[in-house]
DNA sequence: GTAGGGTTAG
């Protein structure tokens, strides 16, 4: 058979494999009168593309003669599975290894969590190219090792686009967004990819604003946004409450046609949740044909915040049916639905449970739950005693929770270590200093309340006033704490103060402020 | 045959 026939087979055997139809790919091979190393090297990658593996190794152990290629195609399979100890093992076995051998096993442990090996790796890599750099970079900003990704990268020869944006997610990681936009703008041609890192960059550091500038600005050049910075979108829609936004955003997804994937439909939901329509949070779930772990745990959220805590249990348990295992933001989800629900037994039920039960470890964020609730139900010494034996570090809003809850419930002696730990924490915040100031003040003891005052002053700490806004028609409109300035402003106080008769008049009243 | 962006909690 001429050689060129073995192209066009090895290329139409391709083709089936990458529209999924690996089947017949097996097929069309089997009936090849002729192969050579480029038709199996494409068998061992389809299958691994088509998530068989174990079909990928069939193939490599019948094959006659590998070539390099060969040999890393089925390491980077096995990377791809997360069993690195096996890469390991074919990378060791392997009769040449060349850049792409080593920066895939480079890639392997950095993705499991071995970034020292990882290192010790890419040090030995001869010839290193663009992207062995990046892969390393990123495995410091996978890992949380954002100082190391920043030594590495100045010392990268020719910073690539790709690590680029690898950088500048590390940045937003690490809430340094003025290092990020600087990045941004030193890149002559930015792709889409690094517009996304950079809009979700101030999505998630939660500065819609400037996340919604970005997304016009890109629109204005011209590139077309796909799932990813939609999804940004939504959340920044999310976090300023805007469901004219989201639906807007929704809009957009149907009117060009992006077939919504399971992640997209998930932030849809979060947002018409957050946004306040839970019936379209609860319509968009019920039209998923198999909702993943996100889908469920959003739902449970969304039940959650709507005050129905049996809602979200029930969920909980119906997820459960469906064979989806919780994991530790489940559980999350279902205590943060108690908590707003004010049922702390039950809480702490549910902590116990998942993990005796479930064999969940807890993390930081689990405590910081649990002390949440507590403090929201007025438990501020178990809240503290908590805080004490937990075996995380408490955090700023950890410590937040009880300095707010201490000036609600009234409790100097907490409130004096909360806002003294959070002084270490965040110096410079004012809102740590104004409520130890309540606190005294409520206490009636005016002379701590001047040695705070005085303190501010001496330490140049400067009150950021309050602010709010309301979504009207096409308008915005922006009220900061003691600000006059709004042209209907006694008619606005006015009605705040029917409302808030109302609510107080309500029977629902508990429910309303536990809700 | 190798690399960068996205959803859930608080």
């Amino acid at each position: 058979m001429p050689v060129k026939d073995i192209v066009s087979w090895n290329a139409i055997i391709t083709g089936y494999w990458q529209n999924g139809f690996i089947e017949e790919s097996k097929r069309l091979f089997g009936l090849m009168p002729v192969k050579n190393v480029v038709s199996w090297n494409s068998m061992i990658t389809g299958c691994i593309e088509n998530e068989r593996i174990d079909e990928a190794c069939e193939y490599f152990m019948e094959m006659p003669e590998r070539n390099t290629a060969s040999w890393n195609a089925m390491i980077s399979g096995f990377v791809k599975e997360g069993r690195v100890d096996e890469a390991l093992r074919l990378f060791e076995e392997m009769p040449n290894r060349n850049v792409i051998s080593y920066t895939v096993m480079v890639d392997g442990y950095a993705r499991k969590g071995e970034v020292d090996r990882a290192r010790y790796l890419f040090d030995w890599i001869p010839r290193k190219n663009e992207v062995s750099w990046t892969v390393m970079i990123n495995g410091y900003v996978e890992n949380e090792r954002f100082d190391e990704a920043r030594a590495l990268f100045d010392m990268m020869p020719e910073k690539s686009l790709v690590a680029i944006t690898a950088m500048i997610t590390g940045f937003c990681k690490e809430g340094m967004m003025e290092d990020a936009k600087r990045l941004f703008e030193e890149i002559h041609h930015r792709d889409l990819v690094a517009w996304n890192a950079m809009i979700a960059g101030y999505a998630q550091n939660g500065n819609a604003e400037e996340a919604f500038k970005l997304y016009l600005q890109m629109l204005k050049m011209g590139m077309k946004p796909d799932r990813a910075t939609l999804i940004s979108i939504l959340t920044s829609c999310s976090s300023v409450a805007s469901l004219k936004g989201g639906r807007q955003t929704h809009a957009f997804v149907i009117k060009k046609g992006l077939e919504p994937d399971i992640s997209l439909c998930n932030a849809l939901m979060s947002m018409y949740s957050k946004c306040g329509d839970i019936h379209e949070s609860k319509v968009l779930f019920e039209q998923l044909h198999s909702p993943d772990l996100v889908s469920w745990n959003t739902i449970i959220t969304a039940f959650g915040q709507h005050g129905h805590c049996e809602k979200a249990v029930d969920l909980f348990h119906e997820m459960c049916e469906h064979g989806l295992k919780p994991d530790g933001v489940t559980f999350l989800c279902v205590l943060s639905a108690c908590g707003h629900a004010g049922k702390v037994n039950e809480s702490i039920n549910w902590y116990d449970s998942m993990v005796n039960e479930y064999q969940i470890a807890p993390r930081a964020e689990h405590f910081a739950c649990l002390v949440d609730i507590l403090c929201r139900a007025g438990q501020l010494v178990k809240a503290h005693t908590i805080i004490k034996e937990m075996p995380f570090e408490a955090d700023a809003g950890i410590w937040g929770s009880l300095l707010t809850a201490c000036g609600a419930y009234l409790n100097v002696e907490l409130g004096e270590l909360a806002a003294m730990k959070l002084v270490e924490l965040e110096p410079g915040h004012s809102g740590t200093y104004i409520m130890l100031s309540n606190i005294y003040a409520a206490a009636g003891m005016w002379r701590e309340v001047g040695r705070v005052r005085g303190l501010m002053k001496e330490q140049g700490v400067k009150k950021e006033p309050g602010c709010s806004w309301v979504e009207t028609g096409n308008r915005v409109h922006l009220f900061k704490a003691g600000d006059v300035s709004h042209p209907e402003i006694s008619e606005i106080v006015l009605e705040l103060r029917r409302i808030g008769l109302q609510m107080k008049m309500s029977d629902d009243y508990e429910d309303i402020v536990l809700g």
